[in-house]
DNA sequence: CCTTCTGA
DNA sequence: TCAGAAGGG
């Protein structure tokens, strides 16, 4: 089973100058979207104040679904172009991350039973919100909600960040949309954090690839062994050693030559690890299309299904006809 | 998280 | 009218 929680991504906060951004500068503009990122935040933050998510009347889990859906045709609305990338399976070896926070995930259950138990509610939201974990059902029920709003999305063999970097090198996509730096890694040319409507907290930001590079004056292979000094979710990097740090080291020194003078050893091959970022596996077979909304398979699925109000979807699917005219009168216009 | 309601 | 609280499923 796949766990979205067991990515956390590379620690780059402390070196990235992320540029402040408008929605507006997004618009026209297809964004390449990491689902289980997209996915993490609506299940840690969409709950009651007890920490409860949200669920239907049968008891399934409707949080992400709800995020997805009042997002995703907020977007749309703004005339941005969404596609979703979902995680293909995690390599072998990421085996011992999982499991340590597969045991991470229990005691937050734990505690939030007991933070119920207390009676505080605040604890309670605290540690519910870090024992939310994927399962099959959360996946297929995102993506056939994907299916009836027309949405396209694409299934990677690896990291869906991989695959969202793909896009946009291949120029199928302008951004890679991510918490995580890890798309910097894999090469993305640009990364747009905090793509959310009601961004008050956190304001959307942009990422520029070759600027980064430039300012930290490293090559991306570079930056690769930098990730792996500080630690990825496919190593746990050297105690001690943050992103400023390490990027001295291997500014002055191989990584090679580093580790034998140090006596460091990863957990797996070093080549074997930048090879996860550098030349990823990469799923060719797929095809980017944006459907108009299958309405009455949408209302079937969330009102019926799924216990939400048809008024609000009825908001929702309002917003995304009004790209769906916009992208026709356009195509009218040249397409003919 | 996003939407809707509320009351100054 | 709008910020902040409440509700959503």
């Amino acid at each position: 089973m796949l766990f979205i929680g067991d990515r956390m991504g590379v620690k780059f906060k402390d070196i990235v100058t992320p540029q402040k951004i408008n929605l507006k500068d997004l618009e026209g503009k297809i964004i390449a979207i990491d689902a289980a990122n997209t996915l993490y935040q609506f299940l840690s933050g969409i709950r009651q104040r007890d920490g409860t998510p949200l669920t239907d009347s049968r008891g399934n889990i409707t949080s992400h679904l709800t995020g997805l859906l009042y997002r995703t045709s907020s977007i749309v609305e703004k005339g941005i172009k969404p596609i979703y990338v979902f995680d293909g399976k995690p390599p072998e070896f990421k085996d011992t991350t999982v499991k340590e926070r597969r045991a991470v995930r229990a005691e937050a259950e734990q505690k939030w039973k007991e933070a119920l138990e207390e009676g505080d509610e605040e604890k309670a939201r605290k540690f519910a919100s870090r024992s939310s974990r994927m399962s099959p059902y959360i996946i297929d029920s995102a993506k056939k909600l994907m299916d009836f709003m027309g949405i396209p999305y694409i299934q990677s063999f690896s990291e869906g960040e991989a695959q969202a970097t793909y896009l946009v090198r291949n120029n199928e996509a302008w951004a890679v949309s991510s918490q995580d730096y890890d798309c910097l890694l894999f090469g993305s040319e640009k990364i747009v954090r905090n793509l959310t409507i009601s961004g008050k907290l956190s304001e959307l930001e942009y990422l520029d690839l070759k600027k980064t590079l430039s300012q930290l004056g490293l090559k991306r292979e570079q930056l690769v062994d930098v990730a792996l000094l500080v630690g990825t979710d496919f190593n746990k990097g050297v105690k001690g050693i943050g992103a400023k740090r390490a990027i001295k080291i291997i500014k002055s020194n191989t990584l090679e030559k580093y580790m034998k003078e140090k006596d460091i050893e990863f957990e797996h091959d070093l080549d074997e690890l930048r090879n996860l970022f550098l030349n990823p596996e990469i799923n060719h077979d797929y095809n980017i299309k944006w459907n108009s909304v299958d309405i009455e398979g949408l209302e079937n699925f969330m009102c019926n299904e799924h216990d939400f109000s048809k008024d609000r979807l009825q908001g929702a699917i309002k917003k995304m006809e009004n790209l769906n005219t916009k992208q026709k009168s356009l195509t009218d216009w040249f397409g003919k």
